[in-house]
DNA sequence: TGTCCACTGGAAGGGAGGGCTT
DNA sequence: AAGCCCTCCCTTCCAGTGGACA
């Protein structure tokens, strides 16, 4: 056999039995464990299309990882296996990906048209002309349309219900299709957002999906490790330590795989054969540290100006800082950098985009007297953030740059 | 009790960049 | 080529505000 370079690493102790996709949190197994129940319920409410009725709307709720999207698909999978598939068309639609009107009607509307020529563009049409164009589509053909959009709420926050509207109302268009919804929302009090008419269209039915707890979580880790290793690879007190640290993480299963499969990957880069408690703690801290690199790397220029600001702050003993000052800092990189500095307001919402993806604590708080703003604080690891913020082009020419010290008093 | 600071965050709108239609 | 349309990223303008201090 021929020497190569991947030679050492291949072999000997592969500590995965299959395929690692298993543990990742878009494979879609057999069994579903303490999700039984839900699935029934969502094939029930699903079963008229099967014979060419329109099924109810649904609402799905629950945080990140408790099983809303798993759900969805096994269910999509199930339905393709019935004998009047043919008739039923069930379709998944990020809504975090494509989170705008003319997105969703465009993204609907091409899983109709085959013909790559016909396809609706991603951008030119009128959204009236890219909405006529999908009923003439759906209507081609007596069929039943169960249209899913996961992150519901994220279209509503950006563009308002219009759409939903517009998606809820499309019966009355149609003569020979039918379609139905199911929304899927992480957050509980989206409802409120909407008007009353789409709330209560959209919401024919409700499911919930409470957190996972500990126990729950153990039983989900058990089931995928049963297919991806060997018999004790993966002890259970392994798994209950990873199953203690993702209930603390509000139930989230995926984290539980993603802390599983880390794991994994570090005891067989290591050449360990079977997870150790080490390896889970390195694993998670691993993931905490890959979370914020990417975040930070994928900010555009003028968010790591305003971060790093913020850092060399930090560097200077000044870890809580105001609008003001921090809009201060940045104006002064922008100077050293010959960037063209956004306005204030323009700048007070990148904070606020900074505080949603975690980089950074902002919060409101008034100073009486000294006024009212957001009092800022960076959450990364410092140098670890510092160095990659440094790689950007633009950014590089700060590497060792300190503050002038400001005239503000202590 | 009222004042007043340093913003906050909504609203409206502009204009560049994509690309369709005629 | 001219005329539209949608989205993204920003700017301009501004009424509103929590609470320390006088």
């Amino acid at each position: 056999m021929e020497e190569s370079i991947f030679q050492p690493y291949l072999g000997n102790r592969a500590i995965f039995k299959m395929d690692r996709e298993i543990l990742r949190p878009s494979y879609i197994p057999e069994r579903l464990p303490h999700r039984e129940a839900h699935i029934g319920q969502l094939a029930q409410v699903l079963v008229p299309a099967l014979k060419g009725e329109r099924p109810s709307n649904v609402l799905i709720f629950g945080k990140t990882g408790t099983g809303k999207t798993a759900v969805v698909k096994y269910i999509e999978n199930e339905i393709k296996k019935a004998d009047a598939a043919r008739l039923v068309h069930y379709l998944y639609l990020n809504c975090e990906i494509v989170d705008t009107p003319y997105g969703v009607l465009q993204g609907i509307g091409n899983k109709f048209i085959e013909n790559f020529n016909q396809r609706i563009p991603f951008t030119g049409l009128s959204t009236d002309r890219v909405y006529s164009l999908l009923v003439e589509k759906l209507d081609e053909e007596r069929r039943i349309v169960v249209i899913v959009l996961d992150e519901i709420d994220k279209i509503v926050l950006k563009s308002g219900d219009d759409i939903l509207y517009q998606l809820l109302k499309i019966n009355d268009d149609l003569s020979r299709a039918r379609v139905s919804l199911i929304g899927i929302s992480n957050d509980l009090k989206f409802t409120e957002y909407l008007d009353p008419r789409v709330r209560s269209r959209l919401s024919d039915e409700k499911m919930v999906f409470p957190p996972y707890n500990a126990e729950e979580l153990f039983d989900i880790l058990l089931e995928r490790s049963k297919l991806a290793f060997d018999n004790g690879t993966a002890p259970d007190a392994v798994l209950s330590l990873i199953a203690a640290l993702a209930a603390q993480e509000h139930g989230d299963a995926r984290r539980a795989l993603d802390l599983l499969r880390v794991s994994a990957e570090l005891a067989e880069r290591q050449g360990d054969d079977h997870i150790g408690e080490e390896h889970v703690m390195r694993a998670k801290n691993k993931i905490e540290l890959d979370t914020v690199i990417e975040a930070v790397k994928s900010l555009p220029t003028q968010s790591k100006l305003i971060l790093l600001g913020i850092l060399l702050n930090e560097e200077l003993g000044n870890s809580k800082l105001t609008t003001g000052e921090v809009y201060t800092t940045y104006r002064e990189l922008c100077r050293k950098t010959g960037v063209a500095p956004l306005t204030q307001r323009r700048v007070t919402d990148l904070i606020s985009e900074l505080d949603m993806l975690g980089l950074v604590h902002a919060r409101v708080k008034s100073f009486g007297r000294a006024g009212r703003t957001k009092e800022i604080q960076a959450s990364v690891p410092l140098l670890d953030v510092k160095k990659i913020l440094e790689k950007d082009e633009v950014l590089a020419e700060l590497r060792g740059y300190r503050l002038r010290v400001q005239t503000t008093l202590m």
